[in-house]
RNA sequence: GCCGAUGUGGUGGAAUGGCAGACACGCUCGACUCAAAAUCGAGUACUUCACGGUGUGCGGGUUCAAGUCCCGCCAUCGGCACCA
């Protein structure tokens, strides 16, 4: 046999399914569908990456595995093509980001192509197209139109270094997410998508998806709702409010001091009548010129001003309260105003301590001379809710109480805040301080109304890099439509996505906004479904080899080019998903991948040793259904990882028997198929003459997995003693004689007591003897 | 601080409560070779000459039987974070 050839051998098959358009997904709409998405790429100056491979390579063999199930399978690739790097090298080069954008994604379009992705090629999306972003325009237009766009002088997450507003996904851990500098808070007039009036919909959503539990949890966690109380305070000195949100209204007796976000409007409209308005204004200006990272890093240390001049009272037990500012209340949750129970909050009992104010215990449980309680127990110096233990019941009476009163009702906040929605960039780099240099452009900024006709200033800010990733699922539908984003027919058809895989740093942002998009789309009836993902999964990240997430500045990037070149497209695929659990990260090893190399070329020299014969031989027989079986399920449950194992296993166990008939062959390669494409298709076409693509997926028989004889353990009190060969499914009584007959278990149970025979049929006997 | 995940040989990792270490890498020895690579064969948790004993982060517990279940720690990673 020829030594195996993999360049010939890949580039043969690539350009046949390429020119038979193979992977292209019918639009016969009568057939069962399967939807199978991955994020799409943004193509990068420095081509692929290794974790792109393993991202797709986990629904690519899924989606191998469906088509020879017989269903129609949809599986698309695009680009998302707008971003910063793209500007940057546009800029360097001088040529038109246009270019450079065209450049790149060609550059990854041969690349995925020579890996072998059996994506449909000819449903490319590429969101810098005119013919696609005008949809994203046309979708945000009917937001604006619905009332969920709005534009909103507020302070705003800014980062100093790109000079551009970043939403509050974009700024997690108060720093940059693209330059990794300290946010910087600035008062500015802003696009906010009302993603809020969502956020409950979205909570509930999750309810009928699919999604990975830790997907889940980082998006509820996300949406972050809570469950509370709004309580209104009068105002001593003026005929005014100060309104509070609180979870635990129970602990209302409790309160000693008050604590205003320093930015609440409050002061600023009774400035007049404080006596100390000059030290708040200096704290707030103090406050202001903190980062989200300072801020966040004095937790320990509570600083605040009294405000002299505004006093609070408590609505139940009309008691005075002091009001402070502080920089711990935030003006962005809640109602920006707290009432502040020192001694059940840890905050609070800092807070206290600092500024030597009273700690009321209202709680039993706790020692509040050393600390802050804020676990549950029976309520104390609290009127009519003294004695009650339970922590619901006590809210429940307090809300009662508090509605008799009429100063405060039941309310639910979310952490999850409007979505900032402009950008001042041209394809993303920004020009001016603060401004698209866009702006510079008369000529483009001078336009007409296109409604009244009248003068109108073009606005010259960009769309977050999210926008065309939040509805890219749903132009794969139909994605030449120039009429609709995508015809109704074929969003009824192809819509929800079955399954949708990629990384876990999506999961609160692209997720989050594709879905708020989707049920907005739902709910102007333009969708089929409520939800866009009906289940979700995520690859692990792929360590360099010395165990480090990738990158350039360690030095030590897989280029997944030099794999191919040196291993082949098939291995490559091979070991990204045998190097451990698909959902784990896992460091690239260099020796590992030879592991693969072995067993694609063991594969192939099955054609060596094949016979005439067709379907299984009886040595094999049960190995191959049991093999079968496995694949099979394991492909389902993403373990690819142990499907590979399997059949390295097995044909090991082919060498070993010495040969192999053609049926055997046949159902190893379409087995081998989705994983290692190009070597299946190769060796199965040599064998048989046919297409591998165009057959069915392999079936197996339930009762030939099975051996007629099956090795159980002797175990007595627990510890093994003996193995014995027994028929299948023999009965209880035999087996245990059988074993009570072993020289070593007579041994080990010589003198003693038979307390207990424990038969597990087919597995082991144990014999408790004492 | 809160929430979540993970912890198994020299390495990556397998194990519906039922033989711990599948599969693979690496290593050792052997075959082939002038030699090397490739390939093939044997071995490879620790300990013991052996019989045996000990082993899944640590300490308890449940069970005939625990890597797996329960309780309490420790460590690492990820997410959120003055969210009232």
């Amino acid at each position: 046999m020829k030594r195996y050839d993999f360049k010939a051998v890949e580039s043969k098959w690539q350009k046949y399914w390429d020119e038979h358009g193979t992977f292209k997904a019918s639009d016969d709409f009568s057939k069962k569908k399967f939807y199978s998405l991955v994020e799409f790429p943004y193509p990068s100056g420095h081509g692929m990456h290794v974790g792109h491979i393993k991202a797709y390579s986990g629904l690519e063999v899924v989606s191998r595995k469906r088509r020879m199930e017989g269903y129609n399978v949809l599986f698309p690739i695009g680009f998302d093509a707008y971003g910063l790097p793209t500007e940057n090298t546009a800029i360097k080069d001088n040529i038109h980001p246009r270019i450079v954008t065209d450049r790149n994604i060609e550059k990854f379009t041969n690349q995925l192509k020579t890996v072998g992705f059996s994506f449909d090629w000819s449903r490319v999306v590429d969101t810098t197209e005119e013919s696609y972003y005008k949809w994203t325009q046309w979708i945000f237009l009917k937001m604006f139109e619905n009332g969920l766009v709005f534009r909103d002088k507020t302070s705003v997450n800014y980062c100093p270094s790109c000079k551009v507003v970043l939403s509050n996904e974009d700024s997690q851990g108060g720093k940059c997410d693209v330059c990794h500098s300290d946010i910087i808070q600035k008062t500015k007039e802003v696009w906010y998508l009302r993603i809020t009036e969502y956020a409950d919909k979205l909570l509930q959503g999750l309810e009928e998806v699919d999604y990975l539990p830790n997907v889940r949890l980082q998006q509820e966690n996300w949406i972050g709702k809570s469950t509370g109380a709004f309580v209104n305070f009068k105002i001593k000195e003026q005929d005014e409010k100060l309104r509070i949100y609180t979870t635990r209204p129970d602990t209302l007796y409790g309160v000693t001091f008050m604590v205003i976000a320093p930015e609440h409007p409050m002061i600023q409209k009774y400035r007049d009548s404080i006596s100390n308005i000059d030290a708040l204004d200096a704290y707030k200006t103090e406050c202001a010129k903190k980062s989200e990272f300072e801020r966040t890093q004095l937790v320990k240390d509570k600083t605040g001003v009294k405000i002299e001049g505004l006093t609070a009272i408590n609505p139940i037990t009309n008691k005075e309260i002091p009001i402070y500012i502080s920089d711990y209340v935030m003006m962005g949750y809640g109602t920006g105003a707290i009432m502040a129970v020192p001694a059940h909050d840890t905050r609070d009992y800092d807070f206290a301590k600092k500024f030597g104010i009273d700690i009321i215990e209202v709680i039993k449980g706790g020692d509040i001379t050393k600390e802050a309680y804020t676990g549950e127990g029976e309520l104390v110096n609290s009127g009519e809710l003294n004695g009650i233990s339970n922590k619901k019941d006590a809210i429940a009476k307090m809300l009662e109480v508090l509605d008799k009163l009429g100063c405060g009702e039941k309310g639910v906040q979310f952490k999850m805040k409007d979505w900032a929605f402009n950008r001042q960039r041209y394809w993303g780099e920004p020009g001016t301080d603060g401004e698209s240099p866009l702006a510079k452009n008369d000529s483009f900024v001078n336009c007409k109304c296109p409604k009244c006709n009248k003068d109108a200033r073009r606005e010259t800010d960009t769309m977050p890099q999210w926008a065309g990733s939040s509805w890219y699922f749903l132009r794969y539908c139909d994605p030449k439509n120039d009429n609709e984003f995508a015809s109704q027919e074929a969003l009824k058809y192809w819509m929800p996505v079955d399954w949708y895989n990629g990384g876990m740093e999506h999961v609160t942002r692209h997720m989050i906004y594709s879905r708020f998009w989707h049920k907005f789309l739902y709910d102007l009836g333009l969708v089929p479904t409520s939800e866009p993902y009906a289940k979700r999964t995520a690859q692990g990240l792929i360590l360099g080899p010395d165990g480090e997430k990738m990158s350039k500045s360690r030095g030590n990037v897989i280029d997944p080019n030099d794999v191919v070149e040196e291993y082949g497209a098939d291995v490559l695929r091979l070991y990204v998903l045998f190097m451990g659990d698909y959902e784990k990260a896992a460091p690239w090893s260099e020796s590992s991948i030879k592991g693969c190399k072995r067993f694609a070329d063991k594969v192939w020299g099955l054609q060596d040793i094949v016979t005439d014969e067709e379907g299984y031989s009886d040595k094999l027989v049960s190995a191959f259904h049991k093999t079968i079986k496995k694949v099979t399920e394991d492909i389902e449950a993403m373990k690819f990882n142990t499907a590979i194992a399997a059949m390295m296993s097995l044909i090991n166990e082919i060498y070993n028997v010495g040969s192999i008939t053609k049926g055997e062959l046949g159902a190893f390669a379409i087995m081998l198929y989705p994983f290692a494409p190009h070597v299946a298709e190769e060796m199965y076409s040599s064998v048989f003459g046919k297409v591998l693509s165009e057959q069915e997926w392999i079936t197996y028989d339930e009762a030939l997995c099975k051996d007629d004889t099956i090795e159980i353990v002797v175990q007595v009190n627990g510890k093994l003693k003996a193995k014995l060969n027994i028929a299948v499914d023999a009965d209880k009584d035999s087996v245990i004689a059988q074993a009570m007959a072993d020289e070593k278990v007579k041994e080990a149970t010589d003198g003693k007591n038979i307390v207990k025979q424990i038969y597990v049929p087919n597995k082991l006997v144990n014999i408790v003897a004492k």
